[in-house]
DNA sequence: AGGCGCTTGTGAAGGCGTGCACAAATCGCG
DNA sequence: CGCGATTTGTGCACGCCTTCACAAGCGCCT
């Protein structure tokens, strides 16, 4: 599902590859949702194996079907050599790549409540290469604390220093009724990424990406799974726990 | 997108109104999705507005065309009125019924990190009907730690508790090395929905349904618009700083 | 009572994504 | 040097989802 999207209007040259330069072959967007997952996938590959892998073992690794895999893959161009596999090394340098990790990209984080905080602190930004510059709150007592070695300041700095900072992304982990004027500072100074944790809809110009991140729905779509389940009585192979382990492939 | 997904065998008469009873109309997950959206924003006008909304109010309020959330509210059956509009209190009692939400399910969090901290406090669960009834880590260090009133047990008694308390829903939020056995031990217990933090793939039998949420994933998503946009340099409309407000309506 | 405006519900078309199945390409071995 | 095993890259068909456009239905006003 693709979030808040907006009008890309590319028309590259189709046929050429990635230099090292811009012209994007545009693609599919449920593509770039996967690509971080391959990513992940051969980074823990990466560590023990060996420096070749097939398809059908990356998309293992990663959850999906080979063949999605390969036309995913095919998208950025022909990394694999047929009968071999693909380089682990090079598809990885792609993929950073492609999706723009070999730069780094400042981020600032708006909101330091219970989410906020687990944010500052999580690891999973910083081991994957990005890295949070700047956090902000309109809670005054809040104003000054240091988390992770970083100070908060106040939100009424955000503007300057988001400037300042050349900030790209930003991530709002404010309550809903400060998340859309939050959200008009960091478009104002020049933000056009933003990943939202706001239960709420946000309005921002057609050239800023929005994500957004609502942990309350998750919730929501598991429990109607769970209902549907529970309409389902009769069924043959209920509820009995299965033996340990895991004896299941990963479904689509 | 829908994440894991898993064949689901139903097959129930099509016309019937949801009674009170079992038979699901079985609903495209794309709806679903959507479903917890348009809840959050009736519940938002409720608050103050008429007792009546058209699609496109709603529409708008939800951030989606008109035409997809009629579509959406069609597969539930009728429960708008032609040329006025829906019943805002009817319309939120059945999106709660087909949810699932005017039963209570239980729900445990496992890992008390950063995150699971954050998770354990985080108001969005209980303002949307969900409580977290269990915490559970593996670091004998927190086990007795209070938080919300809530008492952080050992990972151990997770398979006895999570059978007791009748869990249907478990929060992983541990590293990635650890989710697999929680998983396990997760579904050995009886547990059929998982929301998985984790940044890696689970496996889990196909009557589970696994929902998984990557920040860092996230990130790498707008990492890649953002590369993209960068490198569409020569383009009108560029990159000044728009003046303040929101100008633009919500894409699709 | 009749007509008019408004809004829902839906048929149909188009686009996107998935997965199969196979041709093309590469390696290794005899 | 040729052959077979292996694996990539992709043409094609199918199904899901989105969007348009409009008929059907409802309430209000005259």
């Amino acid at each position: 599902m693709s979030q808040q999207r907006h009008g890309v209007t590319p028309g590259n040259a189709p046929g050429d590859r990635a230099g090292a330069v811009p012209a994007f072959p545009d693609l599919p967007e449920a593509t770039i949702a996967r690509l971080p997952e391959y990513l992940r996938a051969l980074h823990n590959l990466g560590d023990a194996a060996a420096d070749t892998i097939s398809s059908e073992g990356l998309a293992a690794a990663a959850g999906v079907n080979s063949a999605k895999l390969r036309k995913d893959l095919s998208h950025l161009g022909s990394y694999g050599t047929r009968g071999v596999g693909y380089d682990v090394t090079l598809l990885i340098e792609q993929i950073e790549y492609v999706l723009g990790l070999d730069q780094r990209r400042a981020v600032c984080l708006v909101g330091l409540g219970n989410l906020g905080h687990a944010l500052a602190g999580y690891d999973g930004f910083a081991s994957r290469g990005f890295k949070i510059v700047a956090l902000f709150d309109a809670d005054a007592s809040k104003v000054g604390e240091l988390i992770q070695g970083l100070e908060v300041r106040h939100i009424e700095d955000l503007g300057r220093v988001a400037v300042e900072e050349n900030i790209a992304i930003g991530v709002i982990a404010t309550p809903a009724l400060a998340a859309q004027a939050v959200a008009d500072v960091l478009v104002d100074a020049g933000v056009t990424s933003i990943l939202n944790f706001a239960p709420c809809v946000l309005s921002v110009p057609a050239n800023v990406d929005v994500r957004k991140v609502d942990l309350a729905i998750e919730l929501q779509i598991l429990s109607f799974h769970e209902h549907r389940k529970a309409s389902l009585t009769a069924l043959p192979g209920g509820r009995s726990a299965a033996s340990a382990g895991n004896q299941e492939a990963v479904g689509s």
